[in-house]
DNA sequence: TTCACTGCAAATGATTTGCAAAGCA
DNA sequence: TGCTTTGCAAATCATTTGCAGTGAA
């Protein structure tokens, strides 16, 4: 549920305009909670609601909001990337089965960080946890 | 370091013939310490070690050794599969800007492990540390 | 003799890109 | 007016698949 103006506001930081398309899907991902969607389900889901707008703009626009801070890429699939609403560091629960994808809510985190290869830095931790029907 | 009777063993179990293509790529694999590869790296491998394969069996190779158990599928790039001949549960660094994928050696560890989902059972856990340039 | 296996080339499917038309500052 | 943005269709790229030929039991 991340505010109108908080969009506007990062998308004039972003140095990218507020058309009408970016609008519209900012509306759809951050109006309703927490999401994780695809670009295709992006793009179903806003002909549903008789926005039009191309798969490429979806693609587009999912990429720059991810740029510009608004989204999280998450890499579960290779077959399909994930956008997540909530930006900050978080682990998730895969379902390969229905290709659900949500946030853990509880905090995971390592037992203790291992030493890094030398000349390098942590960019992010993943924490996946993958679930299969019990 | 995977010894020839293990593999051969896990080929006969999983019903797969010893082909020639199969036990020169499982020589590549397993006799060269534990290793990370994508199905475009080991053919270009093959090619160079002058196996006569194609990339289409490489593919069907990597996926038929992974069902049997020999390998690990790892997931860290929508662009790209990767396959881990260390089999059991253990972390990983990813170096982005190389793609260069490792087994992290220290045992990481969950602080603690999360609520699961109503229905649900584990199927794996996933800790990936995705690394940039110091 | 049969069924598995391989290689080739074509098909696939998600994603990206080139480019002309349309939109916004 | 001038730079963005969009949409379409074509291009890409890793991966998969159909199928005829090859090989192993």
């Amino acid at each position: 549920m991340r505010p109108y103006a908080q969009v506007l506001e990062q998308l004039r930081t972003a140095g990218l305009r507020p058309t009408r398309q970016r609008l519209a899907l900012a509306k759809l991902l951050f109006e309703n909670g927490p999401r994780h969607m695809t670009a295709e389900a992006l793009h179903v889901e806003a002909q549903k609601a008789a926005i039009r707008v191309s798969l490429a703009t979806v693609y587009n626009t999912l990429h720059q909001f991810t740029e510009a801070g608004l989204l999280r890429e998450i890499v579960v699939d290779t077959s399909r990337s994930y956008f997540d609403t909530t930006t900050y560091e978080h682990g998730h629960f895969y379902h390969e089965g229905s290709g659900l994808l949500m946030d853990i809510e509880d905090q995971v985190q390592l037992a203790h960080m291992p030493n890094l290869p030398a000349g390098t830095k942590i960019s992010g931790v993943d924490v996946v946890i993958r679930l299969s029907d019990a």
